[in-house]
Order: C-alpha cells, then structure tokens, then sequence
RNA sequence: GCUCAAGUGGCGGAAUUGGUAGACGCGCUGGAUUCAAAAUCCAGUUCUUUCGGGAGUGUGGGUUCGAUUCCCACCUUGAGUACCA
C-alpha cells in the first residue's frame, strides 16, 4: 500500500479485534483492574450524530492508554433501551417497541463499530432483555424486603423487623418510615390480621405503595419523577403536567439522604454536579417547633377533642424565635379548616378555593403577588407566651416541611413582605439593624436583641442555647431536614420493566426470585385501557398462579390461587441504575455477578457521561449501590470514583438570506401593483455583499434594475425586506459557500427551484454561520457515516478531541478537520518514501530523540489529565519535526506509534504491522520517558523591561548570575532600550528570564 | 433572585507551581507545482505604526521586578436551581 487509504485501513482492523476478540477482558488477570465506562445511549431512531461520540472517543482513548499500561481494562458498551420514544412510535404505528428497538440497535452498533471503539461487546447489556430485567426484579424485590435501620444508619432485612414488633411493638424501632406510623405494642402486633401487619410493613419497606401527590402528565398518560420535568412541563415532548394523588410505588431514598451527601466527598466528580446533587438533597439543619393553638370556646365547641391543636413548624433560625409575630400556614394545611373563626370562614375558603385552582406552574412563576388571609385563630409563642395571629399564605409550601411555618418577619424577607402587605407588627430582634426598608438575614455578626434569655448573644451560640432551651421545655428539638423527596417508582406505560408484584387482598405480594423474570406481556394496543387503566390492563394473560408458580390468563382469577399481577410498570432510571455492576459478569445466568467478579472489578473507575444526569441517573445509581453495599451484595458503596462530563458539541448552522419584494402601503398607480412585483423571482443575497438593511435593499434595487425585471419608474414604490432561513449545513464548503444548485434541489427547498442567486464578484454565494445547538430542525446536523467514510475514523476521532477542552461545549466546523486529516498523511509519509515503506535502523540523532521524548513526555501527562486537545497538537509538532528532520528511523517511530494508537488506532495497528509485528499494536507497553534526551546547555532568554519582552539573547545555561547580568547590560539593544537612564534593578531568574527595571 | 462555570486574533483554541501571550489547526493572502483543478509544498497572517517602535488576554482598580494566571469591584455569556422556612 503505498498511499494512505484510510477506507481499506479501517475495515481491515475492525474486522481483525472483532475476529481476535481483542479487548475481551478477563476476569480473572495477574494485572491491576482498570474499568472505563460510558454513559450507556438510550438508541433512538435518529442515529447518532457527531456530538455523540465524543465522550466515548475520550473514554476509548482512556481505556486504550491503560492498557498500553498494563492494565487489565474493562471498557464495555450497552443500550438503555426501555424508554418512552419507542412506546410514542408504537401508539403512532402499532409496531412493537421491541422491533423499533432492536433496529436501533442495530444502527447504533454499526455506527459505534465504524469508529474503531475497543469495546468488549461480549458484556454487551440491554435494559430491556428480561436476562437483565430478571435481576432489575430481583434488586426491586431486595428493596422491598428491606427497611433502614437509623440506629445501624443501613439498611437491613424485613425479617429484622417484624421480630422486633413481635418482641417490643415499634416504640423502640428508630427508622426511616412513613410519617404517619401508629405505635403498637407486641402484643397488639401479634393479634393484627395479616393483611394489616403488611400494611404496617409497607410503611417501613424501602419500596412502598402509597397515595401520593404525584407529577401526572394526561399527554403522555404516565406520572413523572421530579428530575423527568422541567420548568413545570415533561423533560420529553415538553408536555404540561399536573398534580394528581394516586397509588404509586415509591423509592425510599431520603433514608439515604445524609449518606448520599457524605458519599460526595468521597468521590472524584465535577464540582458543579456534586453542587447540584446537594442542592437537590437539600440538607437545612434547624429546630422542630410546637405552637399550640389558642383553644378558645369557639374552637372548643366546635370539637370532641379537648387537648389544644399543635402547630408543628421546622425552622433553620430557631435563634429567631423571639421575632415570631405571626404564622403562616399552607392553605392545604390539615388544622385550616379546624381553627378558622366564623367571622373569617367565608374568605379562608375563597382564599382556599382560589389557590387550589392555580397550577404548579402559576404558583412558581407568580412569585411576586402577595396573598394570604388571617383565619381568626391565634397560636401562643411557647416563650413568650404572647398571642400570635395565625394566617394561611400559598406562598407556604403544603409540601415541604411541616406545611407551616413561624414567621420572623425582621430576619425573613418572605416573611417581610407578608407582614408588611397586611399591616402585620415587625418585632426587631437585631441590635443596632435597621430593619425599615428589608428584612435582615444575614446570622454573621448579628447580635440577637429583645430575645429573653437569647439577648446578646450572637448567631451560634444563640441556635445552639434555643434548641437546648426548646428540648428542656418539651416544645422543640433539633432536627436536620433533606429537600430530596421519596422518588416515585411506578409508571403507566408499556415499554418498561414489569413488577414482579401481584395482589392478594389489595396487598402487593412478591413472587419468589426463582420465578423470575416476569417477562413483559403481549399486548392489543399500547395505549391506557378504557377505564384509564395502564397499557398491561390490555394484557390478556397477566395473571399469576401461586401453585403453578407462572403467568396465567387474566380469566382464571379466582384471588384464591390466581391473582392480578401489577399493571405499572418500572421507570427508566431503575435498568440504568446498576448496569455498571453486570458488566463486571454480563453472561451470568445464575445471579446478578459472581461474588468474585464483583470483588475483582469492584467499581468503575472513570465514568464519562453528560452533566444532565446530575440529579437522575446519577443519584438513583448512587442510591441503588449504597442499599446493594448494604445487603453486602457489591463490596463498595460509591459505584464511580472519578466521572467527567463531556461537553456538548454544537452545531455551525448556516443561514441565507432572502429577499421579500413588496409594493409599498398607500402607494398609487395606474398599473395593479402586482404588476410592479409580479416578474421578481424569489432572490437570495450572497451575505458579504451588504452590511446593513439600507445596503441589502441597493444591491437587490440594483439588480433587479441591472436585470430588467423592475421598472424603474416603480423603483420607488417597492419596499425590500430580508429573513434569514437554515441551509442544510451539507451544501456548504469550508470557506461558507452555498453549493447553489444542490440548495435548489435539496428536498426541502422545492419552493426554491427558480431562485435567483446575487452572488460575489468571484461568483461564489456565501452563508453566514451562528452556533446552534446540533438538531435537525436546524439543518446543522453533522452524521458521522459521512465523516468516516471521507475522512475515516481516525480522523473522526482526532478532530472530535482536537475541537477544545473535553469538559467544554464547543461548535462543530467540519471545515477543521482537514488538518487532521494532513496531519495522518503525514504521518503515514514518515514510514513510506514515495511507493515504498523506507524504515532506517541507524541510531537517532540527539534532535530526533528530543523530538520523541518531550512527545511522549507531554502526551502522558495530557492523558492523565484529560487533556486530549492539547496532545493531538503535540502529535502534529512532532510529526512536524521528524519530517523536517528527514526521520525514519525504527528508534524513533516504533514508540510514536504506539504514542498515536489510543488516538487513532487504526493507522498505527498498520503501520506496526507493516514494521513487522504479527499482534495487535494494543497491549504493547507504553514508552518510556527519559528527561535526559531534554537536557539543554543553552537558553533562550527572554530580555524585559519592566515586565515586556523586548528580545531575547541565547545563554549557556551555567552561567552565573553575574555574569548573565554583565553580558545582558553589555548588549547593544539592551543599552538602545535603556536609552542612558540606569535601571534601577535587574531581576534574572536562571533559566528563565531577565527584567531590567527601569 | 441564588449557586456555579467561563470571557484571549476572522474562527476552534494553547500558555501545567506568576516568567517570551496567540502553540497547534481552520480560514485568509501571496508563491511553487499543474494545460487546468484537486492534492502537495513554501512564505505570511493580534492590532497599530512616521517601520524606530507602541498597544494588547471582558471593564476598572490592587498585589508583584513581572499578572491571561493571584486579590477586590463591575459588565457580559452559559449552565443549574428557584417562594425549601
């Protein structure tokens, strides 16, 4: 081969790691475990399109590298391949999500292939194989035979429990639980029924069925998790959703609230996701606070109970307490109804009704009106003893905390505004703040005033001595409250995993492990039943028989031996939230991975994937791993020590200018002004031909008079405006000109055919570029298919890394990528001379050898630090160098070879087969860096002058100080700077540089 | 509003503990080669200039012999979050 063809190249040694099994990995290796992962794709129908790879180009390269460093590497791929797309496709065609799935696939895989990733596809995993889903059941069955023991601060086994409630009732129990337990003694436990322990049970399992205020969304007839919406419409398709209370199995992830956030520290991830996982766990430490209600006859005849209500209220200023002069409470609040006087009930229940009618949505986004109404009751500071109002207010969140809260108004500005707006007193509690214009919230510095036994002190000590005071007293307590809510688990879709849960006597019933999985049924329609059921309602056969241990037909239910299975189905997060642990033993049929490969493996160690993940995935996984480590299922409770998020890649969109030519308003003539316009064709304006609207107009004026198609009688009369529409990004060159004729025949301009173009002197039609994000309304997508099959892979993966810092966003010009492309031929004429492969086995030259070790020097050093960019720079310096120093020798090539092959794994696998080794370039160890090949005697020294470089003078390297001094002032251009005046000092810094202080 | 990240040529970007700002590549300009084109190769390409130089890393200050790098304030852009008590 003689030219570098990187067509035939490709195809050769893609077939050859396919047909080698190159990179399966073993097991079991006298080498250290490296494991690389990426983010697994959920395979859409689109295709991937160039912005997709480059997270797995950075984690390829990676893995290639460890292994060149005698690791034993674990790089494996999959889909996450259940999911609402496919379901949307198959309620629009009726074809089979599975169908539609495993098309994708397909094409996923051939456009992965063709980029030469060192996957080991024999761990290959889908999320929707029911040999994956069985153990997805099986961990969700683990979950619900679990409850978290606060006192042990894990999760332990159900059993655990109830021997407990058998023994002492659940007034010793300290668990993470539903929040309305009732307490029980042994005794009363032993004589419940069944049916009503498991209902006890259900409120301590770490998975739970319970009436919650869900995210339901009528368009994609399914609920939502919080993270799935965004700014109050659905994450997919953008539809709205509302609140709806329904029976939803739940994810008790708040017991693992403080560990998720200790867990944090642990682990090497960008900062700003760590940030966003903490702002949505939310931790706030503060006080548990009881108000009674004011029991005043009113309240006392309209009630049996005669103990006073309790106000229960959480507060992250408990040192505060003194500047409560009111209540608020959430108009959803429970004792609203209870305590509202008479005199007040007809505008609480307006206020109510009012508010219930207002969406999330309204609430969230109108965060300026102030509303609210006193309902005539008062609550007693539990100091002071003092009457305070209590008021209902939506800007109290039902949700959050207990519903209610104290309102400070002095230190609070929500609290501020409200008192203010209806006339309510602002006790200040600060000395020495002015607390006239906004409330004072800062806690540094402050000292408490008007506060009892809280004055004088400040912020610290006056939390402290106000929770310790509360406690002596019995009103309150210190307690540490988490954002992060209970994640519901249930979906009403088809394309999911099923639950492998029936029903006997409306409770949920596991079906033993040894039966799984409980593999998806067939169903009519995909679509909700007619009685608003979930799409497996259509199910025909969704039954499960207890003696037959199988799935019956739905007609043998007799809720005897043969009961209702689950109708949910499980959302997208619950595949994706341990597949990282199946790869380490993908095939195993027996259970989830060998003990000993989870041992061997242990966790991921670099994972690479987009930062919209944050508060998904990524805490749902972290959540999963930490109760699995809790079972002693896998032996670590952080899944992925170090995680980088690629940045996206934009796409260049490219826009041309059309012209609209109409009559101007009002104006006169004898002809019908259509006549004045009706021979101008549509007319598109090369765009360096104007720079402004006035000269856009002349040039079409002049055009179009130039061109006998307007009168120039009329010339006046006509008003040209321009728009600026998307030309597929396909039908633009590297220096932005339009392919004229592919535009008009491209499909999607067929109104275009008899267009004019005014195009430059040179003839050419020029676009203006503006970055987009890569979709495909915005014709600036770029398929990789073309990119490989012009430029190859290798150039593919070079440029994609080339573009800028991994971590950043940045725009994707195809025009770049030649460079690269030079770059690899150049590369390739280092080894051939002409038609010839022309490799030298003479010793290096001191320069060539130079060459090579800095290389390898700063190309370590770049991948250790993520650093790809920068190191294809240095590859082309350094193939630079060698061609200018006519290089060919063996010495030197062999090791940069093996430097480029992580990059650009095909050329090299050639080119070292063609220096004549018969195995893969792969595992061949990494060169070694030797400093003494960099060893200088002379430096270049920058001369400045206070601080500017204004030339430079080689020195040899052991001279002296002083003696550097001497032949620096001695110089001529040094004495032409200082223009006679003496410096007032001489900075010089050996081996770097010399300041001449002026 | 709050939190975080980032602002460097026409463009993507480089400068690793403060020490020659603009590496490398794209694009552009000129030249060689060619009947011509593609490809390839060579030279130039921050701005400004009276060709000596001078200015310059979002803006304004500061620390330092020396600041793209450190500190303060501000501006702009992007991301996340949003009545969380």
């Amino acid at each position: 081969m003689m030219q570098y063809n990187h067509q035939e190249i490709e195809k050769k040694w893609q077939e050859f790691w396919a047909n080698n099994q190159t990179f399966k990995a073993s097991n079991t290796s006298e080498k250290p475990k490296y494991y690389v992962l990426d983010m697994f794709p959920y395979p859409s129908g689109a295709g991937l399109h160039v912005g997709h790879p480059l997270g797995y180009i950075a984690s390829d390269i990676y893995a290639r590298y460890k292994r060149h460093k005698g690791f034993n590497v674990l790089h494996p791929q999959g889909y996450d391949s259940f999911g609402l797309p496919a379901e949307q496709y198959a309620i629009q065609t009726g074809q089979h999500p599975a169908k539609t799935t495993e098309e994708n696939i397909k094409t996923y895989r051939r456009q992965l292939d063709q980029i030469g990733f060192s996957f080991d596809w024999s761990r290959e995993v889908r999320t929707s194989n029911p040999e994956y889903y069985k153990y997805t059941q099986w961990i969700f069955i683990q979950l619900f035979n679990s409850w978290y023991n606060k006192d042990a601060d894990k999760s332990e086994d159900i059993e655990t429990l109830i021997s407990v409630f058998e023994k002492e009732g659940n007034a010793t129990v300290n668990a993470v639980c539903d929040e309305d337990i009732i307490s029980f003694s042994a005794d009363e436990w032993n004589s419940f029924s069944t049916t009503k322990q498991q209902e006890i049970l259900l409120q301590y399992r770490l998975t739970f069925l319970s009436d919650t205020e869900v995210n339901w969304c009528p368009a994609l007839g399914t609920v939502l998790a919080n993270d799935e919406i965004v700014n109050g419409v659905s994450e997919r398709g953008g539809h709205p959703v509302v609140r709806k209370k329904m029976t939803q199995w739940s994810m008790r992830i708040s017991a693992y609230a403080q560990r998720l956030l200790d867990g944090l520290e642990k682990i090497d991830w960008p900062q700003p996701l760590k940030d966003s996982q903490t702002n949505w766990i939310g931790r706030s430490q503060g006080a548990m606070v009881s108000f009674d209600v004011l029991m005043t006859d009113e309240i006392k005849n309209n009630h049996s109970d005669k103990n006073p209500f309790k106000i229960d209220v959480f507060t992250t200023r408990p040192d505060t307490i003194f500047g409560v002069s009111f209540m608020t409470l959430a108009p959803e609040h429970e004792l609203v109804s209870k305590i509202t006087t008479e005199a007040q009930r007809a505008d609480v229940e307006a206020y109510i009704e009012a508010t219930s009618k207002r969406s999330e949505r309204d609430r969230m986004s109108d965060v300026k009106t102030i509303s609210g109404v006193f309902t005539g009751a008062y609550a007693i500071h539990p100091f002071s003893g003092e009457k305070v109002q209590i008021w209902i207010g939506d800007y109290v969140l039902a949700g959050y905390g207990t519903g209610a809260v104290m309102a400070v108004p002095c230190g609070d500005q929500r609290d501020y505004d409200f008192a203010k707006y209806f006339n309510i007193p602002i006790p200040n509690i600060f000395e020495g703040v002015d607390i006239s214009e906004a409330a004072h919230s800062d806690k540094e510095g402050t000292v408490i005033a008007n506060s009892d036994f809280l004055s004088g002190l400040k912020y610290q000590k006056a939390l402290k001595l106000s929770i310790y005071e509360m406690e002596k007293r019995g009103f309150g307590y210190g307690k540490i409250n988490y954002r992060l809510r209970d994640a519901v688990f249930s979906r009403q879709r088809y394309w999911g995993e099923p639950f492998p849960v029936y029903y006997k006597d409306g409770m949920p019933q596991m079906i033993d492990a040894k039966h799984l999985p409980i593999v998806l049924p067939e169903v009519e329609k995909y679509l909700p039943t007619e009685d608003g059921k979930p799409p497996l309602g259509n199910a025909e056969v969704w039954a499960w028989d207890v003696n037959q241990s199988t799935v019956v037909s739905n007609q043998l239910i007799d809720n005897e031996t043969v009961f209702p299975l689950e109708l949910n189905t499980m959302p997208g997060w619950a595949g994706s939230s341990w597949y990282f642990n199946r790869y380490m033993d993908a095939g195993n049929t027996q259970e989830f991975a060998s003990k000993k490969s989870l041992q061997y493996w242990q966790n991921v160690d670099l994972y690479i994937g987009g930062s919209e993940h944050a508060t998904g995935h990524l805490l749902y996984a972290r959540f999963w791993q930490k109760f699995l480590f809790d079972k002693g299922i896998v032996p670590v409770d952080e899944f992925a020590k170090k995680l980088i998020n690629q940045g996206m890649i934009l796409g260049t969109s490219a826009f041309v200018y059309k012209t609209t030519v109409f009559v101007k308003n009002g104006c006169a003539i004898d002809k019908s002004n259509d006549d004045v316009i009706e021979n101008i064709p549509t007319l598109f304006v090369s765009k360096n031909l104007f720079s402004s609207d006035d000269e856009f107009e002349n040039v079409v004026k002049n055009y179009l008079l130039d061109k006998k198609l307007l009168n120039p009688n009329f010339e006046d009369l006509v008003m040209i405006t321009k728009n600026a529409i998307h030309a597929d990004v396909s039908l633009v060159n590297a220096s932005d000109e339009l392919n004229i004729e592919g535009f008009k025949n491209h499909p999607l301009n067929q109104d275009y055919k008899s267009a004019e173009f005014i195009t430059e002197t040179d003839n050419t039609f020029k676009v203006s570029r503006e970055v987009e994000k890569m979709s495909k309304s915005k014709y600036n997508v770029v398929n990789p298919d073309d990119i490989c099959e012009e430029y190859g892979a290798d150039s593919l993966r070079l440029f994609e890394m080339f573009l800028g810092p991994l971590e950043q966003a940045k725009p994707w010009k195809t025009s770049g990528i030649s460079g690269v492309y030079s770059f690899l031929k150049k590369l390739w004429k280092l080894f051939y001379n002409g038609e010839k492969l022309s490799i030298s086995d003479a010793t290096p030259t001191k320069e060539e050898l130079k060459t090579l070790h800095k290389t390898i020097k700063k190309v370590e050093e770049d991948i250790e630090n993520f650093s790809f960019n920068t190191s294809v720079s240095t590859f082309m310096i350094a193939v630079n160098e060698l061609t200018a120093q006519k290089c060919n020798k063996r010495e030197i090539l062999e090791p940069l070879l093996v430097l480029i092959s992580p990059y650009a794994p095909h050329i090299a696998e050639e080119l070292w087969s063609q220096l004549g080794y018969n195995e893969s370039i792969s595992t061949v160890d990494f060169p070694r860096f030797e400093a003494k090949h960099l060893v200088e005697s002379a430096k270049n020294y920058p001369i400045s002058f206070n601080g500017k470089m204004r030339f430079t003078l080689e020195l040899p390297l052991d001279m002296s100080k002083e003696e550097i001094e001497q032949t620096v002032m001695a110089h001529e251009k040094t004495q032409a700077q200082l223009q006679g005046k003496t410096p007032k000092k001489v900075i010089i810094v050996p081996g770097k540089i010399v300041n001449i202080v002026g």
